[in-house]
DNA sequence: TATGAATGAGGGTTCATTCAT
DNA sequence: CATGAATGAACCCTCATTCAT
């Protein structure tokens, strides 16, 4: 226990237990939503004692503001948003690429993988952190994409034919995990969180999108 | 108090209370969702006392079960499933009704019509009313739109690759349903709720699918 | 049980628990003050259920201010402000009965007699109840003190030594009250809540007032 | 690290967190009371550690019968007992002298004068501090004016009738501190804090007592 | 039949205090 | 000597549910 060493271990330790809390409570927001969800609970998971979310995060709408970043942050980390793609390949490379990983992001039931289901949730009761989260996270996004379809399209960034074309890429991807409790019951054999199957379901999005923008008519 | 009056009598009236606590329960669920919604605030609106719910219904979550299915029956009366269309029209035909009816159904914000909002908030937390739902209402309508891009694609009804393109074309439906938050947030000119710009939508939809899938691959 | 009695005979169940919480409520919150008193502990006194004072009042603080107000009124029912005085007596006998009926009211330590306490309470921590208070009760009693001052000073009733006056008369009989824990250390073998003693006391503080009153220069 | 230097350095250094704390919890406590009073606020105000009090006091309650004593010193300091009279002036002086430094100690309102209201709070809920403060402050208090009043009236100090007129002046003096709630709603044009009116209470109550106890019959 | 007063479990939060560093 | 992260009891309040009427 040297003193000089004694601050950063302090510092670690501070930082594990509010790690553990977020963990803890990405498992637990996921799970039952925000206000199923109880402190006690996430407190039990993180060992930690029932004031401890007071203590490190003041109340439980910032654990849950905090936690929703932190997970967006290493869903990010996990699935990059065009992993292994060159900048300069062609359109339909990347698209594959972004649609590939935007289905495995967003399906991804690994522990420790709540991006997904948080969002999901956000969509039906939008918190004040959404705001935040779409500026910053989704926003990009957005943009990155439009710069995959603009040239299929042939036409300018800001055109409202490429904002139609993203939104029905985007759509064909997060209907999976949306709309899972309806395709799992429609189909029980189809295995959504089998990264083969995910491979399957971005082949067919990104051909389907690829080859309905090749053909599209001038008009919208 | 003849008994074989006062049965009826009361009938009617119960069918009246019942009524009026399924729409304000449909209401309530639809905003606060189902844990958030109280009993209180359900009985409040129909204007019945605090114990009627459970006198009428026993629980909070039968009543739920049941306001799912009555929200299903009276947005299927509103926005049927191919409005004016005759049974031998061409398929490209029917698929544009039907992407229209969707849309349609989905996003309508009117009051009284929750059945958007209680199906997005099913999505997130399946209850066990959605196994039912999903038998009755939502394979019957899979079906129908199989029949209609089988013979688009020249595939039989079961095929994967029509049960792929299925889902293709009702994820961008859906997506401005589920994704609203974002969409609304990326885009704040965007008039989601508007009947032309639901067309336009519609539209789009429908000739991006159509161009997709009549150069639609053999093989998927 | 006829029914044309039953519903009074519920009203009366129903106030019948209010009544209990509110003298639970009056001995605790007297004994604890406002934060100090748990609404666990009025329930227990009440024989109610931990949940009886937001189902019959709110929430705490509503039941606090419901409770000065009582606690005011059933004081003044037992030591009314001039008790067998004559409206035209003397002032100096009139005086007197207010000094008495005073002193009697604020030392009443009998149980149910919380007022003296709770009022003590509100001067070192005013609640909003004490505007209320001021108003509705305490002014109309200055008023009647200042109508039997101002005869025996010779002057009229708004000026300023009889108000003063008035002060002196009154502040002579609530240190016995606020000053008790002083009064009683000093002097143990002093027995303000025997009704002899506080019968000397408003016989001391008569005399000494009225004879001050009486040679009271023209000039303040 | 020579513990012969280390010490006293050390003592200063806990002297001042100790005083740091002593005032901030005076202000505290004079604003809060006893229970609302957190240690946490305590310790921020006086730009210490959490854990301060309790290492320094003890407890809150520890802490809390230091900071009366020491309100009681600084306030006896400011405002002496008998400033600037000689020990053989008149009664009538003596009296005048008392009253006016009685009515300017309970009604300082200057920051770091919180000896008024923190005795107001022990008249209403007292503690174990109460006894020490009565015996040693106190009561030579009540010594000094017995002093000055049994001459007056010609009586022996130890007489009952010197307690029950040494209890009339006190009481209108106090009365001001221990009503002010009242009194500020029922005239608020009153200036309580003023130096000014203070002085004008001072000569109403000295002259109004002095006119009562020269002329106070010889039976009680 | 229908009511509404009453229940009690459980929610988030606050707080003085402790203890390893 | 001094710290501040962590504790756990206790707070008020909300809620679906029950039961005597």
């Amino acid at each position: 226990m040297i003193p000089s060493d004694s601050i950063p271990v302090e510092n670690e330790h501070v930082a594990e237990t509010r790690q553990q809390l977020l963990v803890a409570a990405g498992e637990v927001f996921a799970e039952y939503g925000f206000r199923d969800a109880t402190v006690r609970e996430i407190c039990r998971r993180a060992g930690a004692n029932i004031a401890a979310v007071n203590y490190h995060f003041g109340d439980k709408e910032t654990l849950y503001t905090e936690v929703l970043s932190y997970a967006h942050e290493i869903s990010l980390k996990k699935h990059p948003l065009l992993p292994g793609v060159a900048a300069d390949s062609l359109p339909e490379v990347r698209l594959q690429a972004f649609v590939h990983s935007l289905l495995s992001r967003i399906l991804d039931t690994d522990p420790g993988s709540w991006h997904g289901q948080l969002m999901a949730r956000e969509m039906v009761e939008p918190s004040e952190a959404l705001d935040i989260l779409v500026d910053q996270r989704i926003r990009p996004m957005a943009g990155a994409l439009s710069q995959i379809i603009a040239p299929i399209l042939g036409l300018p960034e800001g055109d409202e034919r490429v904002r139609l074309c993203a939104f029905s890429v985007v759509s064909q991807c997060v209907f999976y995990k949306h709309c899972r409790p309806v395709v799992c019951r429609l189909y029980p054999e189809l295995q959504l969180q089998d990264p083969k199957y995910i491979a399957k379901l971005a082949r067919h999005i990104t051909q389907f999108s690829l080859t309905a923008m090749k053909q599209l008519p001038p008009e919208a």
